[in-house]
DNA sequence: TCTCATGGTTACGAATTGGTACCTACTGGC
DNA sequence: GCCAGTAGGTACCAATTCGTAACCATGAGA
């Protein structure tokens, strides 16, 4: 942890620096929100990222941004302006994110399934045992 | 905090359930490991993925049954065999993790063109700042 | 003059995380 | 008898993480 993280690159993973990005706590809510409503200055991002804390705002975009998955813009105005975009690798993500989203959006589904199945099959149990 | 999280469900995003699995510092060694080497006992998959202790390997193997990815196969003969594989849904994983890697390493690549340029950039530097 | 907003940074502190060491119960080999 | 290996569980401890609060400079509006 002292240098540049030398423990686990013997392990052949290659995706694996790529989730330890998308892995921070906030993380695919700012690509989600940058993806969905464009480029965004830093206080609107931290509005609609809604309980985030200004640090963590701060620390995950420049984590990002030294990741090269979004861009920021500095306008030395007073007040300053920063806007943050996604880049095009930012955008090569969209592809991924949007599968993993599916997946997810699938799961949820069938489990709301499952679990309404359930909660009849539990209902007619309970008739019959009323029986 | 206190009850199942109620701070985030508000904010619409799907895939986060999901990476927030994926997430697990181990976790995608295991799944590329169960993918690559098929289904393998706690043993066999502690081996292979160098440097896991095995509080961490339960807890993760755990957490990912827990979610429906792997499945547990409990023998109970003596010495105990354990053997996990992935489920229908763990495999529903396979291509996007699939393609997250290929994103990941063509990014490799990039980066590490992109730094031989430069090294060999600097390099010229050198010899034209050596004459 | 006081306060708000902008886009952060810094210090502190509590909570979580993950590693190490030791424990289970059982058998086979030396 | 002792150790190894099977698959973990548990207690403790150090490190990391993340939130909170305070602070910066600056100008605009009340």
């Amino acid at each position: 942890m002292t240098d540049t993280e030398p423990r686990k690159e013997s392990v052949s993973c290659p995706m694996d620096f790529i989730l330890r990005m998308l892995m921070g706590p906030w993380t695919t809510y700012i690509l989600y929100n940058l993806k969905t409503h464009g480029p965004q200055r830093f206080g609107e991002l931290k509005r609609r990222v809604a309980g985030i804390s200004a640090k963590m705002l701060t620390e995950r975009l420049r984590t990002l941004e030294g990741a090269g998955l979004l861009r920021r813009d500095y306008e030395a105005t007073i007040p300053p302006k920063v806007t943050y975009s996604l880049t095009k690798r930012g955008h090569e993500l969209d592809g991924v994110l949007g599968s993993l989203a599916e997946v997810g959006a699938r799961w949820e589904a069938e489990d709301a399934a499952a679990r309404s199945q359930r909660a009849a099959e539990s209902k007619s149990a309970e008739l019959r045992a009323a029986e």
